[in-house]
DNA sequence: TTTCATAATTGGTAAGACCAATTTCCGAAT
DNA sequence: ATTCGGAAATTGGTCTTACCAATTATGAAA
């Protein structure tokens, strides 16, 4: 019977899984009992065990000895947690508002020593905004997370990076930042000078202006960009159909 | 012995990942059979087979029916990718920042489905309030991601996501929040009413305030717990230096 | 040496028992 | 009637034993 199968737990754990999302089992209820699930699923205790077992190290139950087994979540954690695929525009949209309140928190507490590493940064994107992109926009990413690390608050260090690690996930915002690369855009020097200026200033409005300032231009070079982008397909469409339309005479 | 302690299957899946990544065990190589391990941590067969499930939801090692268990891998992926444990005033912090925004964004962009929908949050929240703690909480965290998904940005709503995740996930936050609780401390409904109405109103200044209110509510009277908390901390040690101190005489 | 069947090993599952923590509930005291 | 305390029932935690199935090792036969 037990053919190539899963094991016996999981498949309990899937079903006792199912039955929560289902809303079979609400958020702060109580599961059976260990025994009565046993019999439920004719399996025997340790089975059941492990599945609950597995269902708790995915946060779905929390087990309170001599009391039972309660339901703390409806579904597991990291379902899509970090696998989203955030397109271009979304992800920039969210970095502006994001990181204009990270750039403002960060004003009021940023140390010497990142300030002196922004400036460096910010002169390692000069000179090497000619040579080599790719240095030069790691040099971006850094100078970004620098000022997240400034704000000294983890919440914002972790939704910082997760929006820039969703952007190198991400296929379709791989390909549009090596497009408007193509046009010619490089990354900004004298909008990252604003953002450091406001930083020096310990200005929270002024930073957060300048951040949002930076990013509202990306989006819009993002734009004309895919403006681009579009009339070309269009054109091309065109072709397309002029020729089709010229072989079927 | 039992104490407060931790479950016995857990201790024992700890000592083995010790083992891994201490290289005691490297990558592809075979852990002694479930019978010899029983013994050499002086435990039940059931509970080594417990652990080793639980070092193999963790991906360290998987197991081959009738063959073995093989360590996989030598650290847990989850190692602190996701998996950052946010202090609880950083994090509200952070979702006041970032939420408050998302509210925002959400001001501009809200159906009247999801307006609706957060209007009956509402109301659950006011009725549950008083029997059942988890579900009023639960319906609390539904409202701030209904205001997260009416951004229609996936990047703020996985942003608003991994803060709650990371909520429930800290012990910390777990801790204090069930402090809190115990202060009759309950989520604000008038705050969240506030919210709602500015949403209604589609003003996004005024939207954005009123989260951000409501957020700095939520950090003040977290504050005002752990003093609470740090206060009866202190009154019991200076019973339990007077008692010593008398008990010396 | 190669092959193949048998034995030994290993994980998978079942069943039963006892312990400790928790909850429930009923009787006694107020 | 209400409240308080403790016994009993419930529940998860762990151990022990046993048997099955898959895999691997062994060794005898070709």
């Amino acid at each position: 019977m037990p053919a190539e199968s899963q094991r016996l737990y999981e498949r309990i754990a899937q079903k006792l899984a199912n039955d929560i999302s289902r809303g079979q089992y609400k958020i702060g209820q109580r599961l059976p009992s260990e025994r009565e699930l046993a019999q439920t699923f004719s399996v025997s205790r340790p089975t059941v065990r492990e599945a609950i077992i597995a269902l708790e190290l995915d946060r779905l139950v929390e087990v309170r000895v001599g009391s039972g087994v309660y339901v703390t979540n409806t579904e597991p954690p990291g379902g899509k947690a970090g696998a989203t695929d955030i397109g271009p525009f979304e992800l920039l949209e969210a970095r502006r508002s994001i990181e204009g309140e990270a750039c403002a928190l960060a004003a009021t507490r940023i140390d010497d020593a990142q300030l002196a590493e922004l400036n460096a940064l910010l002169t390692e994107m000069r000179t090497e905004n000619e040579k080599d992109v790719m240095l030069s926009e790691d040099a971006d990413r850094r100078f970004h997370e620098t000022i997240a690390a400034a704000t000294q608050n983890s919440g914002m260090i972790a939704a910082v990076k997760m929006l820039w690690d969703a952007r190198t996930r991400s296929p379709q915002s791989r390909s549009l930042s090596a497009k408007v690369r193509a046009t010619g855009v490089k990354p900004r020097i004298d909008e990252h000078t604003a953002i450091l200026k406001a930083l020096r200033q310990r200005d929270p409005e002024g930073a957060r202006a300048a951040m949002r300032e930076h990013l509202t231009r990306v989006i819009d070079a993002l734009l004309k960009a895919t403006e681009v982008q579009e009339l070309e397909r269009a054109r091309q469409q065109i072709a397309e159909q002029r020729k089709r339309y010229a072989a079927s005479q």
